[in-house]
DNA sequence: CTGAAAGCGCTTACAG
DNA sequence: CTGAAAGCGCTTACAG
């Protein structure tokens, strides 16, 4: 069907290396056979297969990103990032999706094998032992927001733990005391970080974190929508909800919206990851922003470290930090209302 | 570094054309000698090089997906749908972008050649020789909303022209007939076909398009929020507005409320696409909806029929249609205040 | 500067 | 039921 190698050795009345030569650039060739190969070559448009090439020199020149999901603006970050910085080589993304799953893990691991030049995988649930059996010895692996500190690879986590505590900070500056939070599940270790600074931040202020407040959803919208829908019938309401993404508060606003109360008067509301579109909510989401797209490129950058053997010995741990992005979601507890029950109390 | 079909024969004592037997059971192998192997296989976690599994088989169990960008909802959503389906058959997803330049384009699908078994290309604006010039013909692909009609390739397209048309419609009988609309740049075929149907609806009721009311965006969120800004300064103020996506609906929505302006009460909005955020929206998103995530499962589909020699011969058209997810922010024209202006007027 | 030949890791007729 | 051998399309020492 294509035109290979030997059909432009033979027109171009050379031997087959001498082709690959001109292809490689490998070694010196008499510029007057090379200009007429590479005349050769445009004629019949003539591509080499990677395939072969990739069979004899190791090499595939693309990267294998496995995620957990490959819906929403979070992940979709990640990508653009990863694709930017892959591009930039002339590299190629292969993707694939494991939903948590470690069946489909090992289905997507084993599809890389001999596919790309090194692995980023990004897998916040499954359990170390799993991942890591399946996780190949021949290609540089870097591990994103994994379960795992195996120390053979590279690794980087974002700072869910600090970014918690900071927002929880802010909320308690602002007054509010009784916060709800929205997990994204228990096994998920983005979550469990998040779980823990918001609880320290409470403790370092001498607050009790209170088990009933913290629900548990999925970092999906629809969870973050349900889930609200429970706590908005409390007896005694929550005066802020801490969504650990913000795909959640989404949902969590519309429920709250719906419900006839306004945010952020009635309720503050913030999120976690600061996606894109937080800032085109309205009201515009208060968040903890994660770099989301620049974890993408970080990670294929340390991978091409390793392959261009930029870096070589002991593995890389990174840690990325985050920053608040405070904007109209959430307000100073209001203390004339506060003034006003304490006095209906007494 | 990995073990290969030798080590695996020689192990088991047998020679390498046993093993790929029974690594694809092609022909009958003595059961005796195929637990043998099987038994070394999963000893030396063997896995096949597909790179040579490829080079002579001629399959690669990947399709290629070919989008303009990997950013925002709406491709995501593309890749989602067509993951799901390729996880689905056991394949596995390749994709890239292409910014709509015409060198990306070249350079992925000339990546993609020998590495995907078919080919999925979505490309709204570069046009019709170029992307012909580059397409191969080696393996199946088809035309997501691409500017050409090149009748040698299965092609599928959304209904553009009447999900615009519906909209108009839908926004006419509210009353409303000064109407914005933000189009997604000239060259680009979806906005064409946006435009199309807006103006037909237009002339359909004996209202000439205004062309000073057609805004050239982006489809980006910074798009809709910088050209609304201009619109609102307009003297005689449009009282709605039609994004021809929902990504410069959302921009939009921001810079009226910046203005202090209430959607839909005075202005109101509508998107196309219907992305998953939409619904989630404050005021939740009247858009036209596109299955956009059917739209990746059908390309996906269509495809392994030509893989899979199920569809022969000449090559298929479809055409997706869309329909009105009529939500929040639109609402019938203010005819009290239409007759208060009129008596003013007068 | 160029060619003949080996080899990357696999599959598949062709014999037995 | 199984093995020896050719071949997929390329690259790269090894000779000249």
């Amino acid at each position: 069907m294509h035109s290979n190698i030997i059909d432009v050795a033979k027109k171009a009345g050379v031997s087959i290396a001498t082709v690959s030569r001109v292809l490689n650039d490998s070694e010196k060739v008499k510029s007057e056979t090379r200009e007429k190969i590479l005349a050769v070559i445009d004629e019949l448009k003539y591509v080499p297969n990677p395939a072969a090439r990739g069979l004899i020199m190791r090499r595939t020149e693309a990267i294998g990103l496995l995620l957990p999901d490959l819906h929403g603006e979070f992940f979709s970050e990640i990508i653009r990032g990863a694709d930017e910085a892959v591009q930039a080589q002339s590299y190629h993304l292969i993707v694939s999706s494991s939903h948590n799953d470690s069946k489909e893990i090992e289905a997507a691991l084993r599809f890389m094998r001999g596919r790309v030049d090194a692995i980023i995988v990004m897998s916040p649930q499954v359990d170390s032992e799993i991942l890591l059996a399946n996780l190949p010895k021949s290609v540089p692996v870097v591990l994103l927001n994994c379960r795992t500190s195996n120390p053979h690879f590279d690794t980087i986590m974002t700072d869910g733990y600090g970014g918690a505590r900071e927002m929880t900070n802010y909320l308690l500056d602002l007054g509010h005391t009784r916060i709800a939070v929205l997990t994204g599940g228990e096994n998920n270790i983005e979550s469990q970080e998040r779980l823990r600074g918001f609880r320290s931040a409470l403790r370092e202020r001498d607050i009790t974190p209170n088990r009933s407040l913290e629900f548990a959803g999925n970092f999906t919208e629809v969870s973050g929508y349900e889930t609200v829908r429970e706590v908005l019938l409390l007896k005694d309401r929550p005066t802020a909800i801490f969504a650990f993404n913000d795909s959640m508060a989404i949902g969590a606003i519309k429920a709250i919206r719906e419900e006839g109360l306004k945010i952020p008067s009635d309720i503050s509301v913030c999120g976690f990851d600061d996606i894109p579109v937080a800032k085109f909510l309205s009201p515009s989401l208060t968040s903890v922003c994660v770099p989301i797209h620049d974890l993408g490129v970080m990670a294929v950058n340390r991978v091409f470290d390793r392959i261009k053997k930029r870096t070589k010995g002991a593995s890389a741990h990174m840690f990325v930090s985050t920053t608040l992005s405070i904007r109209n979601s959430c307000k100073k507890i209001n203390t004339m209302s506060n003034l006003e029950k304490e006095g209906n109390a007494a």
